[in-house]
DNA sequence: TATTGTTATACTCTATAACTATA
DNA sequence: TATAGTTATAGAGTATAACAATA
């Protein structure tokens, strides 16, 4: 049968399959991020990386990788293509010689400005469809998923 | 200050961003997953994509586009990839020339079985943390984020 | 020994654009 | 006009492996 299912409106059996939900909710965000920040030409990782590097100054890519749970390899390409934007700059560290410290440039700055007025917009969208208590309860849920920020 | 921060256990504001935590989230079911389905060498796309179609006989391209939400071009290449490795095959539909049916091959079949017992382990590790209400709920709001399978 | 940064490499996902065939 | 499949192309994220410098 159904080869006339042309709108699947029920997902069957994989719908019990709570990483696919993840996965599902992840992409719809992901779109809508793409959306709202294509006049910015930023990406989600981009942008975590700018504000974590505003937030701690002097930061480094391996601490960047700890906080965002990222390979260092991939931390480097990230970092890579945001300094070949001008967006922020290396630094030689004076307390530990392997490390470089990771700064915003004038422009990097400006572009988190910017970053930051388009992810109102952003998390209005995400966060409109839920109550204050549940967007509450929903980041304590994906908190003990990914194990961040838990002190 | 900070150049001493080397392992942030403080996300600062950033904490805040239900898409940074669905983003953290994502990610570290993504790597579990990876670790799970080395031996299988399959992804979690290329798995729903074969879940979806043993359960939809004949499903479409476009079905599975429309179900997974994704592009039609993403379709393509991961159907692409699968039949390349012999898990499914693509056949021409009767009622309407423009679709294909996609139908698993037996190894298509055992790849999927195989596929159902290594996601137990998955969910497992997924779901552990949470009691069953906490997973209804959680499936529930990440619902409202997809907005799939909601008849 | 362990950590940091680095380079090289490769794979997957994702999307856009343009084209053909069919409805 | 709209939909389905297709191809070409490109960007981003992710990771592994190996190496040098430093702790």
């Amino acid at each position: 049968m159904n080869e006339t299912l042309h709108r699947p409106d029920d997902l069957g059996a994989i719908g019990d399959i709570l990483g696919f939900h993840i996965r599902l909710a992840h992409g719809a965000v992901y779109r809508h991020f793409s959306e709202t920040f294509s006049d910015l030409d930023l990406t989600q990782k981009q942008v975590s990386v700018l504000w974590l590097v505003d937030d701690h100054p002097d930061i480094a890519q391996a601490d960047l990788g700890r906080a965002l749970q990222m390979d260092r390899a991939t931390v480097m390409a990230i970092v890579n293509r945001l300094q070949g934007r001008g967006l922020l700059v290396r630094g030689a560290s004076r307390i530990d010689r392997r490390r470089q410290t990771l700064t915003l440039t004038d422009a990097g700055k400006d572009a988190l400005a910017r970053a930051r007025v388009a992810i109102l917009d952003h998390e209005s969208w995400l966060k409109g469809r839920f109550s204050a208590v549940e967007v509450q309860m929903l980041i304590a849920l994906l908190s003990r998923i990914h194990g961040a920020g838990v002190a």
